[in-house]
DNA sequence: CGGTATCCCTAAAGATACTG
DNA sequence: CAGTATCTTTAGGGATACCG
């Protein structure tokens, strides 16, 4: 008989729990296609709304929205409007975020050493 | 006007196009719930379909067979059966897979510090 | 410029039933 | 035990049109 946690976690791991939900907790935070390569963008700067579009090159502006409000939504960055006309928004890491960027970076590195050419 | 590779990436900014194609390979053989998770519980050693099952709780049979075959399609994980009746299937990391623990252990570590206690 | 709002499409995941 | 097969549901993402 098996005896499931209501988070679906079965008890006999109970010990790795903490573990689990980190992991599941970060991957949960970074779903998605983009949220790692925005990240990686604002690693070294804040960028501007328009230079995070022209940077993925093909997100459509209704997904990039999303997705920019899913990471501030979550702490990972943060939205600066500057109320010009025409406007001008800034995104750049908090210190959530920053905490990212070695995650991104390894996958980098892995990606370089084990995918396919590109 | 904006100038477009093939490949959706900026043409502005193709020096940084390994280390974008790097997060993006290793993002999408990790894409989906489960894939994180698997690998964190083969890090010690090698599992049965069952354990894994009863590892995970509640995920779908059909769910993990996808998942596992996946997983075994980019190299990341060794399938062994063992002809018995009733069959047995043991999973273990490749050196591949190997590689990727690094991150997901990183992973666990931010989620344990920033995620919401679970 | 930096968005919203709406609709559509697909891939991922779940439920259920059956099998060598 | 370790799957397959089928069907349904859901979340992510894209296309398009419009707005302050």
């Amino acid at each position: 008989m098996t005896r499931i946690c209501k988070d679906g976690f079965n008890r006999e791991f109970i010990q790795e729990k903490p573990k689990m939900y980190g992991i599941a907790y970060t991957q949960n935070i970074l779903s998605g296609r983009w949220k790692y390569l925005i990240l990686w963008f604002l690693k070294t700067k804040k960028r501007r709304y328009s230079e995070i579009k022209a940077f993925l090159g093909n997100i459509s502006q209704g997904s990039l929205t999303k997705q920019l409000r899913g990471l501030e939504a979550d702490g990972i960055i943060k939205r600066k409007v500057y109320p010009n006309i025409p406007p001008r928004v800034e995104y750049s890491l908090t210190s959530k975020g920053e905490a990212l960027i070695p995650i991104i970076d390894l996958m980098g590195e892995f990606g370089i050493e084990f995918g396919e050419k590109g």
